[in-house]
DNA sequence: TAGATTGTTAATCGATTAACAATC
DNA sequence: TAGATTGTTAATCGATTAACAATC
């Protein structure tokens, strides 16, 4: 069987598609045509409809593509019908808002517990779950299903916590921590770096102030 | 004279040159050749070298690069020799994260506000700067520079907010809320949508599991 | 000078857009 | 049936990689 491998790029832009389909919902839009998507969502049509047939055909000729329809589809090859359990790694600020994130729960990701190294913040409640000391990690990956680790502590710690998550068969890591991460093959990591982004802006002002003085 | 536009591809890859070079720096490496950067930060010696030569050339022949000097001008490109003033809208978890995070500092982003509609956090502290009310907004963008407002509120909220922030010359949006900020031309939006980020990661576990399956 | 390594041109690869035949 | 709009192929565009002459 061939394995058409879809493009990063591809992917990147679903969850987007998935917005604006959800939005179309709620309006009670019913059927939608890859040019109106396209007015919507400023991209070409062409892209849209690209995009939709590396999954085969979620539309029809004459008619455009259903709005519920399409927005399950999507749904499902994002993996957003099955259900995935995570740990917060660092109970500051960070970890905290991302624990409280109630969203998330809603696409099928549940947060289970949340760990830190201060025994300050060990006992606290954050949504329900209350933070554990750092030390009790291995034990609750062996006793618990955890697929998911979010990692919200500084960079030094977070290359040391990674062997004990890997180790423990953590299968993604949804890395905050300004670092890139050694992980075998097979565990995956997506790399959230906050000062990058910010980094890009930066740049971005800086390059229209420049123009400007030509 | 001819404005050469820097792709964008090439300026996301930017902050991870500077942070590679930071550490190289750290380390007491005087020099580097992109051949062994390419190995540290596992991308090609070409990309670098094409990379770094769209902004002229810092490298010497038979020599390769200065650390120093190269972490000094990437900073430079990137903006980070200058100053900025940001306000967090917002003063949820991820506000205060946002607000508490000193390392921005380090690079020139200068944390000035912080409000939220809530009265109850009105007051409350964030790194030596208290809570403010939404309503004070406007009046505080007129008595203070800022060219940065990061949002870190919901959506509704967000897309109300904008007028204002817009309306008092703010130049340049870190956006967390999710969903696509309508602004003028000339105001800069640069987009931190968290639950996108989660979803590429559970297609990809999802996309490794199903491939196993096979 | 010989060796190393950049800067830069050329080749390749992949992603986006355009065009249109298929078909609802 | 005629009109609309997809699915898909072809053309274009841009980004990455390879190759090598320039030069330190």
């Amino acid at each position: 069987m061939e394995t058409k491998e879809i493009s990063q790029a591809v992917i990147g832009r679903l969850p987007r598609y998935l917005r604006y389909l959800g939005d179309l919902k709620d309006e009670g839009v019913e059927r939608i045509s890859s040019q109106e998507l396209s007015e919507r969502m400023k991209v070409t049509a062409s892209q849209i409809r690209q995009d939709f047939n590396n999954f085969g055909g979620f539309g029809q000729q004459g008619y455009g593509y259903n709005v519920a329809y399409l927005y399950d589809e999507i749904s499902k090859i994002l993996g957003l019908d099955h259900k995935y359990h995570f740990v917060i790694i660092g109970a500051g600020n960070l970890g905290k808002a991302l624990g409280n994130y109630l969203n998330f729960e809603r696409r099928g990701f549940i947060f289970k517990g949340i760990f830190d190294k201060n025994p300050d913040l060990v006992g606290q409640d954050v949504r329900g779950v209350k933070v554990m000391a750092i030390e009790d990690l291995e034990r609750f990956l062996k006793e618990n299903p955890v697929e998911i680790a979010v990692l919200t502590i500084p960079k030094t710690s977070a290359v040391d916590i990674v062997d004990v998550l890997v180790d423990n068969g953590i299968q993604a890591i949804w890395n905050f921590a300004h670092v890139d991460l050694n992980v075998p093959d097979g565990v995956l990591v997506e790399n959230v770096h906050l000062s990058d982004s910010l980094m890009k802006l930066s740049y971005n002002i800086n390059r229209r102030k420049t123009e400007k003085d030509l």
